[in-house]
DNA sequence: TTTATATAATTTATACTTGAAATAAAATCC
DNA sequence: GGATTTTATTTCAAGTATAAATTATATAAA
C-alpha cells in the first residue's frame, strides 16, 4: 500500500493529501486571525460568536441539540458555551412546550445588540483576509469543498 | 457598511465570507472523521498524530519552539502533548548542546513505528474522504488556498 | 397499562487550547 | 563586566472540546 501504485501510494492519493494539508493550515491561520480580532476588539471568542451567528440566524431560536448539529460541535460543549452566554445576559433559555426535556435557546436584546455589531466588523476581517480572491475563484472553491461535504457515507 | 455598495456589504465581501464558512465547514467535518478514526483505530488523537507527524518529517527532531509554529498552535500546548507523549514512550526530549534554554524532542523507535503504522492508513482515510476530488480540481484549490496564505501583512 | 426503546440535555473525566505570567538562559549593549 | 533585552520553554487559569455515563422525558410495543 505504498508503491507507485498501491492504493494509498499513487499520486492522485498523494494529492488529496496535500489538498487536506493545505485546506487545515488555512483554515487554522485564518482561524487564529479571527481570533485574536475577536479578542482585542470584542473581549470575545470564536466559539461564542458562532453561537450567537447561529442564533441570529434563527430568530425563533434553536435547541440545544439543533445548536450543536448547526456548529458540528458536541452536546456537552454547547452546554457550557451556552452556559457562559446566559451568564453574560446576551442568550436566554426557554422552556418548550410540549417537550419537557427540550430547551430553546434565544438571543435576548442585548446579545442581539451585541452580535450585531460584531457581525459587520467580521465581514470586514474576512474580506481583508481573503481580499486576494475574486469571486469566481471564491465559487471554484466553495463548489468543490460543497463536492466533498456532500459525498458522504 | 451595511448597503450594497459599502465596503462590507458588496457582494464581493457577502462571497468571500461564504468561502470562508464552506473552507471552516469543510475542514471541521473532515476533521472529525479523522478524529473518530484515530480513536477507534488507534485509540490515539489528532494533535498526538500531528505531534508525531512533525517529527517524523524531522528526523533530527525539532525544537520546542519550531514544533509550535509548525503546528500553529501556541508553545504551552506542544508543552502538554509532548508530555503525554513521553510518557506513553513515543517521544523524547533531549538538552541541545550550546543552548541549555533549548530542548530537542524527536521521536523514539516505538514513535517511529507507531507512527509508520498509523500514517498510511491516514492517507488512506483521506484518499478516501476526498474521493470525489481530481487532480486537477485538488490543484486548483491548493493554488487558492495558498495565495491566501501568502497574503499577509 | 407496563415495558422497552429512543431522544434531549447535562454531567463527568480527560484532553486540548489559548494568552499571559514566570523562569531561566543567552545575546546585546554600554 | 554588569545591566538590559531577547529568546526558549514552562506554568497557570480559564475556556473549549470530546466521549461516555446519567437523568429525565417521550414514544412505541406488548
Amino acid at each position: 500500500m505504498s508503491g507507485p501504485d498501491g492504493k494509498a501510494g499513487n499520486g492522485l492519493s498523494k494529492q488529496r493529501l496535500r489538498l487536506w494539508v493545505n485546506l487545515l493550515r488555512t483554515t487554522r491561520l485564518i482561524e487564529a486571525d479571527l481570533r485574536e480580532e475577536m479578542r482585542t476588539a470584542y473581549r470575545t471568542t470564536l466559539p461564542r460568536f458562532d453561537v450567537l451567528s447561529a442564533l441570529e440566524r434563527h430568530a425563533g431560536g434553536l435547541l440545544m441539540g439543533e445548536l450543536s448539529r448547526h456548529l458540528m460541535v458536541s452536546n456537552g460543549n454547547v452546554t457550557g458555551i451556552v452556559e457562559r452566554l446566559v451568564l453574560d445576559g446576551l442568550v436566554e433559555r426557554l422552556a418548550v412546550e410540549g417537550d419537557r426535556r427540550a430547551i430553546l435557546v434565544r438571543l435576548t436584546q442585548a446579545g442581539a445588540a451585541a452580535f450585531a455589531a460584531m457581525a459587520a466588523e467580521h465581514e470586514d476581517w474576512v474580506d481583508r483576509r481573503l481580499a486576494a480572491i475574486g469571486h469566481d475563484e471564491a465559487q471554484t472553491v466553495i463548489d468543490t469543498l460543497s463536492s466533498i461535504r456532500e459525498d458522504r457515507p
